[in-house]
Parts: C-alpha cells; sequence; structure tokens
RNA sequence: CGCGGGGUGGAGCAGCCCGGUAGCUCGUCAGGCUCAUAACCUGAAGGUCCCAGGUUCAAAUCCUGGCCCCGCAACCA
C-alpha cells in the first residue's frame, strides 16, 4: 500500500456565506491535487467546515434553530459551492459528525494519560453579553470597556492548559532544519521570529459546558467542551483515520485494519491569518501524539478588490457564485491562479479579469483551438492527416518545464508557461498560412504538415492545462473527437492524435463577451 | 526600534533567492494577414527598476541607511 499525496484546505467556519478567499484556497488546493493525479501520483484532497464554537451556537440560537439542523443547512450549501468550484476532493469532513468526535476525544483521552494537560485557574475581566475574556487590549484609552462589551465583571475560571511551552526549542530546531515545512520562506521567517522573540502560552483546551455547549465534550471531564481550534486541526486526522491510516489509528488507539496510507500530510493549504495554528499549535499536538508533522505548510495571501481590503462592511466584496454565473467556473479558476502567485496578496480588478479572458482565453486558447479545427474541418474534412512533427520540440519543451513547475507547485509560473505554446501555435498558422496553402494544390503535402501540427499542439495543451481548467479541456477532446479525459500529463507527448481520426464539431469555448471593435 | 508585505515604462505584474543587454499582459500608434470568437502576426513610442550610500569589472538583483504605501478589532482565506 503505497503513500498517497494528501493535500488538504483549512475547513471553513460556518458562521456565513462562501467568498472569495475561500474560492481562491478551495481552487488552487484543487488544481495543485488534480496536477498530482495527472503526474500519475494518486491523490487524496480534503476539505470541510468547521461546525463548532460560541459564534455558531449563537448563530444558531438567532435564527431559533438547533445548532445541528442549522449546520446541517450551511453545510449543504458549502457542499454545493465546492461542487460549483469543480473540486475534486476526496471527502468533506464536518467537525461535528460522530467519526470526527471520536478521534478528538481518542486524542484528548491519550494526551491527558500522558500528562500533556493540567487545570489551572484564570482570573480575568468577562463580557457577558459577548461571552468572552476581554483583554487589556480590549480597553478604551480611557481604560473603560467599549459599551459593545455590556456588563463586564472580574471571573475565575478553571481551565485545561496543554503544555505548549516545553517543545518550543524542538519547534526551532524543526523549523531551523526543514525549511521546507513553512512556505513561501518569509512565512517561515516569521515563525521562527515569533518563536525566538517570544515565550510560547500554553494552550487553554477547553470551554466550560455551561458557558458554551455546542463542542466536542471533554472525555475526562463532562464539565467542558474541546476548544475549536484544538477540535478544528484535528479534522486532518481524523479523516485518516476513517479511511484506516495505520499511523493515525495506531495513535488513536484505534485496533482496525490499516486500508491506506494517508498520513503525514504533503501539504496543508491555509490562508496567511492561521499561521501561528498550523505552523505552531499543530506540530506540537502532533508531536505529542507521536504522529509524523506534514511534510508542508503552503500560506497563500489575501485578495484585496480594487486596491482596497475586501470588506461585507462597506460592500467591497466579490462574489465567486455571480463570477462563476457570468463566467464559467474555468474562467474563474484561472483567472484566480494566473492573476496570484500563492503567497503575496492580490487585486483583483474586474477589468483585469474581463482582459485576462478575452486575450489569454478567448482570444488565445479558444481561438487556436477554433482556428485549428475549422482548417481541418474546410480542407480535410475534419480528418487527420499523416502525422508531422515541426511542433514537437516546442510542445516536448513546455511540456517538460510544464511538468517540473506542477511538481514544485508553482501554478501561476505553469500557466504562463503553457500559454508559450499558445503563442507559438499561433505564431505558426501566421508563419506557415495554411490558408494560402489550401489555395495552391501543389502544397497539399505542406498543409497536411501544417494542420497536423496545430490540431496535435491543441491536444497537447488539453492534456497540460487539465488540472486548472477541467471542463474546458474535457471540451476540447470532445470536440477534437477524442474520449476519456485528459487527465494525464504522459498523454502530453508528441503524436497522440492518429492519422484518419475524424474530429468533432468546433464550438467558441470561451466566447467573447466585450462588444466587437468598430 | 511590535510584526509582516510591497514600491519596476500610462495600468496591472514577472524578474530579485543563484548579480551580467529590463520582460510579460493590457492600453496607445503604425503596418500585415484573413483560417478563426473583429480573433491572429509584425513593428514603434513609452522606464531615474522609490531615494542615498556601499560591495563588484558589472546591481532591479547583494549590503547599509532612509522615504512612502498596504495589512495586523470584527466578518474573514
Amino acid at each position: 500500500m503505497s503513500k498517497k499525496f494528501y493535500i488538504t484546505t483549512a475547513i471553513d467556519y460556518v458562521n456565513g456565506q462562501p467568498h472569495l478567499g475561500h474560492a481562491y484556497e478551495k481552487v488552487i488546493t484543487d488544481v495543485i491535487a488534480r496536477a498530482r493525479r495527472s503526474l500519475g501520483q494518486e491523490a487524496f484532497f480534503l476539505t470541510g467546515l468547521d461546525e463548532h464554537g460560541q459564534k455558531v451556537q449563537q448563530a444558531a440560537e438567532a435564527e431559533g434553530k438547533p445548532t445541528q439542523a442549522y449546520c446541517d443547512e450551511l453545510a449543504a450549501s458549502w457542499k454545493s459551492f465546492a461542487g460549483r468550484l469543480n473540486l475534486a476532493n476526496n471527502d468533506f469532513i464536518r467537525t461535528s459528525e460522530p467519526r470526527h468526535k471520536a478521534v478528538v476525544q481518542a486524542i484528548l483521552s491519550r494526551l491527558h494519560q500522558e500528562g500533556h494537560f493540567y487545570k489551572e485557574t484564570y482570573r480575568g475581566y468577562y463580557s457577558t453579553r459577548q461571552e468572552t475574556f476581554l483583554t487589556e487590549k480590549d480597553r478604551q484609552p480611557d481604560g473603560s470597556w467599549d459599551p459593545i462589551y455590556g456588563e463586564v465583571v472580574e471571573l475565575e475560571e478553571d481551565n485545561y492548559y496543554f503544555k505548549l511551552r516545553a517543545h518550543q526549542q524542538w519547534l526551532i530546531d524543526y523549523l531551523e532544519a526543514n525549511p521546507q515545512f513553512v512556505q513561501p520562506g518569509y512565512r517561515r521567517n516569521e515563525v521562527l521570529g515569533f518563536l525566538k522573540n517570544n515565550t510560547l502560552e500554553d494552550l487553554c483546551i477547553t470551554r466550560p459546558v455551561n458557558r458554551l455547549a455546542w463542542g466536542i465534550p471533554v472525555p475526562f471531564d463532562k464539565n467542558y467542551v474541546t476548544y475549536v481550534w484544538f477540535d478544528a486541526l484535528v479534522n486532518y486526522i481524523t479523516v485518516p483515520a476513517d479511511h484506516g491510516d495505520a499511523a493515525v489509528l495506531h495513535a488513536t488507539g484505534n485496533s482496525a485494519t490499516a486500508t491506506v496510507d494517508l498520513w503525514p500530510a504533503d501539504i496543508h493549504v491555509i490562508g496567511k491569518d492561521i499561521l501561528k495554528f498550523h505552523a505552531v499549535y499543530w506540530p506540537i499536538m502532533l508531536k505529542a501524539m507521536g504522529l509524523p508533522l506534514p511534510r508542508q505548510v503552503l500560506v497563500h495571501g489575501w485578495w484585496q478588490k480594487d486596491g482596497a481590503k475586501i470588506s461585507k462592511t462597506t460592500g467591497n466584496i466579490v462574489d465567486p457564485i455571480a463570477v462563476i454565473d457570468e463566467w464559467g467556473i474555468d474562467a474563474f479558476r484561472y483567472y484566480v491562479v494566473r492573476e496570484l502567485d500563492i503567497g503575496p496578496d492580490g487585486n483583483w480588478t474586474d477589468a483585469g479579469f474581463s482582459a485576462r479572458y478575452h486575450a489569454e482565453l478567448a482570444n488565445g486558447l479558444g481561438n487556436l483551438l477554433n482556428r485549428a479545427l475549422s482548417m481541418l474541418k474546410k480542407y480535410r474534412n475534419g480528418v487527420v492527416p499523416a502525422a508531422s512533427s515541426e511542433l514537437a520540440a516546442d510542445a516536448g519543451k513546455v511540456a517538460g518545464e510544464t511538468r517540473e513547475l506542477l511538481a514544485r507547485n508553482e501554478l501561476q509560473a505553469a500557466l504562463a508557461k503553457v500559454w508559450e505554446l499558445v503563442n507559438r501555435a499561433n505564431l505558426y498558422v501566421e508563419q506557415t498560412a495554411p490558408f494560402k496553402l489550401a489555395k495552391d494544390p501543389s502544397q497539399a503535402k505542406r498543409l497536411d504538415e501544417v494542420l497536423y501540427n496545430l490540431v496535435e499542439s491543441c491536444r497537447v495543451l488539453a492534456v497540460l492545462l487539465w488540472p486548472f481548467l477541467p471542463t474546458s479541456t474535457a471540451k476540447i477532446y470532445a470536440q477534437l473527437g477524442l474520449s476519456g479525459e485528459p487527465d494525464r500529463l504522459d498523454a502530453a507527448a508528441w503524436g497522440g492524435l492518429q492519422p484518419g481520426h475524424t474530429v468533432g464539431e468546433a464550438a467558441p469555448l470561451f466566447p467573447r463577451k466585450d462588444q466587437p471593435r468598430k
């Protein structure tokens, strides 16, 4: 049983509707997962929902619904969202599921037995209205509490704490020795800087059940539920446990027979806001459990819109569903991956979206396919002529370099690379002018060569682009009259189209949406 | 000295790690072509690569100092 490539997104908090950031993270994760499959690796892609915590409980109460029912409704809409994004995920975790509760409780019991927790009294200022402890940072400049907190009382509360501090130096050493663990490198530096300049506080891992009921009961003390982040991070091993991963079954004391090899995760894809949870708390939790660490935490940036922060409050938002409805899922996937490298913050502009759609998808890729097929239909009745390899070297070079970029998860660069072949093929039409060759019967053999190179280039492009544009590349295959999906990178080898094969019907892949020039 | 990101032709970006003729897309102007989704191709104009020092035969790229912009309460990737 060979290790599968295991990749995850962060699980989303169900308190609200999906937005651009959620869509972005899922799309880049999906592209990486599909790229692995295309490269011939087995990949397991997990995404899901974080459903516990006070805000969910309050939101459900505000709508007068049982909390689980409230979560079920939202989960349905988030699953449908994943479908709209065309995600090829293998599982969808919800932290309110029994399988997750079982794993969290097994871990809590074990860590408790092994002495990783201790109980301590916390004294602090507590807002009864917000149901949260306040810190000195929450005070207004004059020392009073903002009225939004309502009545603020000094309160004592017992809780269980996880001994993080003891592992601080170990984690620093680990990060130093494993530069690939947090990527990009500047995010690793950020974590190292934090660890070297601060003493870790032990992590409070419980909430009193009388204050928060909507959580996973702590198995060794019925007065508490589990803190949401401790609960949430565990999702990454819940699913391996559920599918029968040996290492995780063992760590959770489950004697079931191993049926899959997933853990450790190869990549956790996350946003920069939750870096600390994934690069500090999670590794220490895993170390305490005796499990290997994930191989990489890949940290992406945030989108702005028109140069300003995306905010529901100000209405400066991008609705991914509206964009997909208008432009198609592949246009959305293409734009977010091509526009923004994984790491820095990006800027969404509607004009930029339209520009890339028209210049690169419609005029570049779509038009190439359309003109190639049209000429093959018109001059050769849609029948592929004898093989020719005039563009084989160009296509092979692009395919080879794209393969390497995909293996390194450099998605933006991979798309740029693939477009070198799009541009090369469009230029090839100009240089060889098949429409002129067609007027001269003595050039029939030359025309055959040109047409073969064009349609074969389109086929190769479909293969290279499948991880990014699964729907559109399947359409390219269909228009080429090929069955199946272009989902294996090995198929990018030149010469896949067989002479004598009849192509299908041509239709614009990415219809232009702007007004034609006058 | 709280932390982090960034400042490259009109706009948006890549290049910076591993110094060596400044690149891409859009826009503008001129031309070519007509197979194609008025798409495609060629050429041109347009840049103190934030500033100042330093290292070097050579710096957008490395080092030092400075200036400016953005994010770091909540919703939230």
